[in-house]
DNA sequence: GTGGTCTAGACCACT
DNA sequence: GTGGTCTAGACCACA
């Protein structure tokens, strides 16, 4: 692993959406323990508060419980409620952003449309 | 206007932005001057330090020419280039994170493209 | 230390180009940390803003690498890329000015190699 | 003619600069006329006041004199005067200068004085 | 501890 | 009038 993290926004942060990210991929599954506060610490080598901070926004979101002296776990429901929560800021918040951006830039939906589809069938 | 910002960019930020999005829209027209740095400064209830840092940051990314003891001014050919570069940096960076962020919650490429004709009807 | 500025050049240009000297001359060697804004601030009583001014050009040119929380570093390869850089805008610009100059005042070659010959013993 | 001005440096010096130059290169001879200020404002599209203070700074300098009415000449024997200021200011601040730049930069002075003899064999 | 941002007000040089 | 620079002091987020 590397120790990149960008610069504009606090590490905690990045950190915080590294482990949604991975959640919503099923890398962490629900009922399972995230890696220690010191692993991580250790191993991006970066403080362990800075790490602590993370994991405790997440406990904050709903998405983790601390069990004492055992460790941070994913609550369970944790992804199909991420899933339906990012869903809704999607389409309420970031999708209009998207649109007004394309627009503002004069590119044609059919444009977006065509990279799209593209891009699903490259997957397969 | 309104001395309305958002509190988790820098103000200064947000003006370069602002006017960015002027040019874009035309309203701000090449080779005129934009609103000078005291103006903007009373205008918004802002310190002119603050807005000097946002036009700074203009003249430094090419769209602004600073003349001496005159104002500043939108350089020619300031709208053109600006169009090309963030149509090429949306389409490389911006759109394949919302793809595969789309991607990641699940919502299926049809229902995306229903909501964009959609609100390119509501436009018309 | 002295708090001697010139008065043709603002003091965070000054002090910009006391760093890249200080960068050149490897007394900031890359990797470890320049004095932070506030003990230079306090060092040449002048105000911290002045300070983070010069260093946020040094970050802008590549020089500088700013760790949140932590303070500046000399970027990795910093010395060889500014002794490149130096070297050709020198050869390329400096230099050609000066030779104008040499023969604008009617000064002869020989008279300037023997005062850099000269010089160069003194050195010994 | 253009009307390129560097941004770092007040027009009227750079305008200064110029007609300095152009004494030394023997456009401007002694006891002729230099253009009068407004036909320097048309040509260079300046303020003429820019222009005035340019000339004015050459007369306190004793490069010009003003015949009221009539214009302003480059005073006998200017030539000869800036020619020994110059060389002097050249050998005693400048090129000591640039010495310690070529020191820093590690270039050696083999290279500057084959650069200089080449130079010159241009110009043959 | 680190750097970032902002304010209010001052002075300067330039046009 | 224009922008540039600087100060002194404040508050903030981050590690």
């Amino acid at each position: 692993m590397q120790e990149h993290w960008k610069d504009d926004q606090p590490i905690y942060r990045q950190l915080q959406d590294k482990v949604v990210d991975l959640i919503l991929e099923g890398v962490f599954n629900e009922g399972e323990a995230v890696p220690s506060v010191r692993q991580i610490a250790v191993e991006y080598r970066i403080n362990h508060l800075t790490v602590s901070k993370a994991y405790q926004q997440l406990v904050d979101d709903g998405l983790l419980v601390k069990k004492r002296g055992i460790g941070m776990f994913v609550i369970e429901g944790a992804r199909g409620q991420l899933l339906a929560n990012e869903r809704e800021k999607f389409l309420r918040v970031e999708l209009p952003q998207v649109l007004k951006r394309v627009k503002q830039l004069g590119i044609s939906n059919e444009q977006i449309i065509k990279i799209m589809t593209e891009s699903a069938q490259e997957e397969v």
